[in-house]
RNA sequence: GGGAUCUUAGCUCAGCUGGGAGAGCAUCUGCCUUACAAGCAGAGGGUCAUAGGUUCGAGCCCUAUAGGUCCCACCA
């Protein structure tokens, strides 16, 4: 017995000394190596208000089971790490912390504000860091950086720089989407939109100079008619034709408004008439701009009504709804209300309802920019998986507005313009400017604004190699191999990252993005705080290890579909976990002290062969699916390969060997296939579980005294398929003799043979080379299949009158029905047999008499379907006969 | 309104370019066989959502329908 591996596998402090062991090595380092080629990832950096998720643990997850892949195929990977400085979401949560101080951010002031944010930065920023370790993950923690540190704003001033001198970077006076609680603005990406149950106000307004004529419309927000500028209707309409020009009165305010005629106006809808308040709704922004309409903001930043809502003035949005709806009802302007549900705009963070209004803001520019990143996909330059992918990533390229990048708030990167104190001069650079080139002040301030979280993300392939500089590592790993991320995040950052590459790289930011979908509970609803339902992976990693987390986040999903997490799968993995630790403690206990040489080939028996020819064809399968990113398939063979090849087939077929002590070559070619398989085994699984792989992997080496293998498992090579191994023939056979063990066991457990029960078999074959398989085979073969004596023959005579037969396509087993039991038993399942012969003869026999399928299906597949006839009917044949 | 995706064993899901339906869990039967009961051996269970079509042959390709999930979209 081994003294080295525990009776049943426990991760419990076995993680953490291994990480400790790599990460003193060194092993997740990477360095500049001409010599090899490179794998990069960048890692899509956590927000450091995080705490880690299971969307982290399978997102890193995948990217460690690249990494290490490919780091064990010779590759010179780099897995870039690092954190973002998530600017809204950690303002929000400083802003909560101040509160619960008594301090207001504003009274606090910007400098001091940013000094709390750095300080809560250094204090839990690193907590998510941290968090991630314990899942193994493999990135060069020496190469860790922030979205926000020197570099990343050096890049970000420059790109900035950049994009405004050539234009495409411009302050803009735009209806943009405004957060009343966060006091920002966001982007189009970060609206959610949410269905709300609502009301449509059926509302008139006095056309001027006739007297009694109305105009009436329907709108969903009542209370923005303070801001109303003009009428709308389409020109077509003939209801309307004679009003345009004319106008109406609009009631509070006795502001007269035009109306005027746009085609965006859908004559079907309602009354054909729309209300356009251009200050406060996108579309009527747009009208109000092809008819040249002033625009009125009628709200504070609060969301309150401001001085330009008159009497309203002070009341917030909702309130001043409903005194409007009232007092329109009171002066018989309001029509009716009718019950209405529509898509609210909401902001993703704060989930408040979204207030569009006129700001002045910065802007990207995206009509040139977007078009290489939109070609890159469609000639397939960058690799979308799945592909089906790229349909969303092409509704967004096509459908591209300008992007708002200014925020108004402190943490971020604060945007590199200048106003001058004494012109208003604007200057974009870098620095502040010393001085004023028009007016040559020396005095200037900078634009208080910071920039959108994804303006700095955008740039993280290349800003964390170094970019500006043309750096070692940039002209290296940059395009990286892959980037993998949820599919949730297209829009905010693929997209971005893809069109910031070419802009400033002069090329695309990596080859191919793999696509995760969510991880579920167990109900398959969404994992959310509001619900309770989020599973804590540390929790998991506690109770399971992260090998059998990890394991369970890849095994049986495919790329960009939603997962469900549940215990029970948690469990399989653990177990699969238990098994290989089982069937190495297994192997170790019986290497023993002994050195293992390397066999002569023909000291290998059948099922060496066979174990060494599959496990070929397993590495073979496994590195294309890896290559494919088809991680849940690898996972699955692998699975496969180690619980019923080796363990339940290959191990068991070896026992006999093992323990007769006078099998002394034929024990030494055992244990060496043993060590062989098992070394590759764990190899092809370390990517997927790397902690119980190295732990058992140095374990071998250490027992075994192998000096020449790597001292440690994830610097060792990946196995590749070897000729040499190619015993397909032999392997067959075996499989042949499988076949014959599962029958004799199910004909066993169908008449209730006790276990311990042996029988003679007699192995019956007019093929030589079934005969000298089975007879090569013969020792596994009788403890497998329960046999007391194995004789192989070509002859049936020998056979008893009433003997249990089992027929398979090589040979038919005969056991001695006295030494199982019951003759009625036999009888039954014979004749159960034949129905099943019958029906396959039949299907078998049409399928051949079918000429469209003679003439069609390929010359291998008839042959096939021949061959199974000639089977079947030598079984019938068989069958009949026993019966009598 | 547009689009994506799913519908396969009781449950959760695999199933690559079309060639006789798979896994895990659950269920039933028998086993504490000296690696493992977190295990071993065996069994039952599916008109692959529905209706058409293409094909010698369809879970897989095409069309339509139903239901679920998700994304996008300026209908007030």
């Amino acid at each position: 017995m081994s003294k080295e591996l525990a009776k049943t596998y426990d991760p419990t402090g076995m993680e953490e000394r291994l990480y400790n062991k790599w990460l003193e090595k060194k092993y997740f380092h990477a360095g500049v190596n001409r010599d090899k080629k490179p794998f990069s990832i960048v890692m899509p950096p956590p927000n450091i208000t995080g705490r880690l998720h299971m969307g982290h643990a399978l997102d890193n997850t995948l990217q460690d089971i690249l990494t290490r892949f490919k780091r064990m195929q010779g590759y010179n990977t780099l897995w870039q790490p690092g954190t973002d400085h998530a600017s809204i979401a950690t303002e929000v949560k400083i802003i909560e912390k101040l509160k619960e101080e008594g301090i207001d951010k504003a009274t606090l002031g910007r400098e001091k504000f940013l000094e709390r944010a750095w300080k809560w930065k250094d204090e839990y920023g690193g907590i998510i860091v941290s968090q991630l370790k314990k899942l193994g993950i493999s990135c060069d923690w020496d190469r860790e950086r922030f979205t926000m540190d020197k570099g990343c704003n050096n890049a970000v001033n420059e790109v900035f720089v950049r994009l405004y001198n050539k234009g495409l970077i411009y302050k803009g006076n735009k209806i943009v989407n405004w957060c009343p609680v966060c006091q920002t603005t966001i982007s189009d990406a970060e609206v959610e939109y949410v269905e709300q149950a609502s009301h449509l106000w059926h509302i008139k307004y006095p056309v001027k100079g006739e007297e009694g004529r109305f105009l009436a419309f329907a709108t969903t927000r009542p209370e923005t008619m303070l801001g109303d500028t003009a009428i709308a209707v389409n020109p077509d309409d003939d209801r309307y034709k004679d009003l345009i020009g004319k106008t109406v009165i609009l009631p509070f305010m006795d502001r007269e408004l035009p109306v005027v005629a746009d085609s965006y106006v859908d004559p079907e809808f309602g009354t054909g008439v729309v209300k356009i308040t251009p200050g406060h709704d996108p579309n009527d922004f747009m009208v109000g701009e092809r008819n040249s309409l002033p625009i009125i903001n009628i709200m504070n930043d609060d969301a309150t009504i401001n001085e330009n809502g008159g009497k309203f003035a002070g009341m917030d949005r909702y309130v001043a709804r409903e005194q409007i709806v009232k007092e329109l009802k009171e002066m018989g302007l309001l029509i009716k209300i009718e019950d209405y549900s529509h898509d609210v705009g909401t902001h993703d963070r704060c989930h408040t309802t979204v207030e569009p209004l006129v700001k002045q803001q910065w802007f990207v520019k995206m009509d040139d920019l977007i078009r290489p990143a939109a070609d890159a996909v469609r000639n397939g330059e960058i690799r979308l998986i799945p592909e089906r992918m790229q349909k969303t990533y092409f509704n967004w390229t096509d459908n591209i507005r300008d992007w708002c990048i200014s925020r108004q708030l402190w943490w971020g990167h604060r945007i590199p313009a200048y106003y001058c104190e004494e012109c208003g001069k604007l200057i974009v650079a870098k620095e502040m400017p010393d001085k004023c080139p028009d007016c040559g002040s020396e005095r200037f301030t900078q634009d208080p604004d910071s920039l959108d979280t994804w303006f700095s993300s955008a740039l993280w392939p290349f800003s964390t190699l170094g970019w500006p500089e043309e750096t070692e590592e940039l002209k290296y790993f940059y395009p990286t191999s892959v980037l993998v991320t949820g599919y949730d995040i297209i829009f905010f950052w693929v997209i971005r990252m893809a069109f910031s590459g070419y802009e400033h790289m002069g090329q695309r930011p990596f080859d191919a993005v793999l696509f995760h979908g969510l991880i579920r509970d167990e109900l398959g609803r969404k994992m959310s705080k509001s619900l309770g339902n989020g599973i804590d992976p540390l929790e998991i990693v506690e109770k399971y290890g992260a090998d059998a987390l990890r394991f369970t986040l890849v095994t049986g999903n495919a790329p960009g579909n939603d997962m469900r997490f549940s215990d029970q799968k948690i469990q399989a993995s653990r177990n699969f976990a238990n098994k290989i630790w089982n069937a190495s403690r297994f192997i170790l206990m019986n290497l023993g002290e002994k050195t293992i040489s390397e066999p002569d080939r023909a000291d290998l028996r059948y099922e060496d062969k066979w174990i060494l020819c599959r496990m070929n064809e397993t590495v073979k399968a496994v590195t294309e699916n890896m290559e494919k990113y088809e991680l849940g398939i690898a996972a699955q063979k692998i699975y496969d390969f180690v619980w019923d090849y080796l363990c339940d087939w290959y191990i068991e077929m070896v026992k006999p060997r093992l323990y007769d002590e006078a099998e002394n070559e034929s024990r030494n070619a055992a244990l060496w296939t043993l060590k062989t398989v098992l070394c590759s085994a764990l190899k092809l699984l370390h990517p997927f579980m790397p902690f119980i792989t190295e732990e058992i992997y140095c374990t071998l080496r250490e027992e075994t005294g192998d000096e020449a293998s790597e001292p440690s498992i994830m610097i060792s090579s990946w196995p590749v398929f070897d000729e040499a191994f190619d015993y397909s023939g032999e392997a067959d056979s075996v499989d042949n003799i499988r076949e014959a063990i599962k029958g004799v066991r199910n004909v066993r457990s169908e008449m209730n043979v006790v276990p311990g029960r042996k029988a003679d078999i007699r192995v019956v074959s007019d093929d030589s080379r079934v005969r000298d398989a089975f007879e090569g085979c013969k020792s596994f073969f009788a403890s497998l299949a329960s046999a007391s004596k194995v004789i192989v023959t070509d002859t049936k005579e020998g056979t008893g009158e009433n003997d249990v037969s089992v027929v398979t396509g090589a040979a038919t087993i005969f056991m001695p029905f006295e030494d199982l039991v019951d003759p009625a038993e036999e009888r039954k399942r014979l004749i159960k047999e034949k129905e099943r012969l019958e029906k396959e003869l039949s299907r078998s026999n049409a399928m051949l008499s079918n000429e469209k399928f003679l003439s069609k299906a390929p010359e291998e597949k008839i042959n096939e379907e021949r061959e199974k006839l000639k089977n079947y009917e030598k079984m019938m044949a068989e069958v009949c006969a026993r019966l009598g």
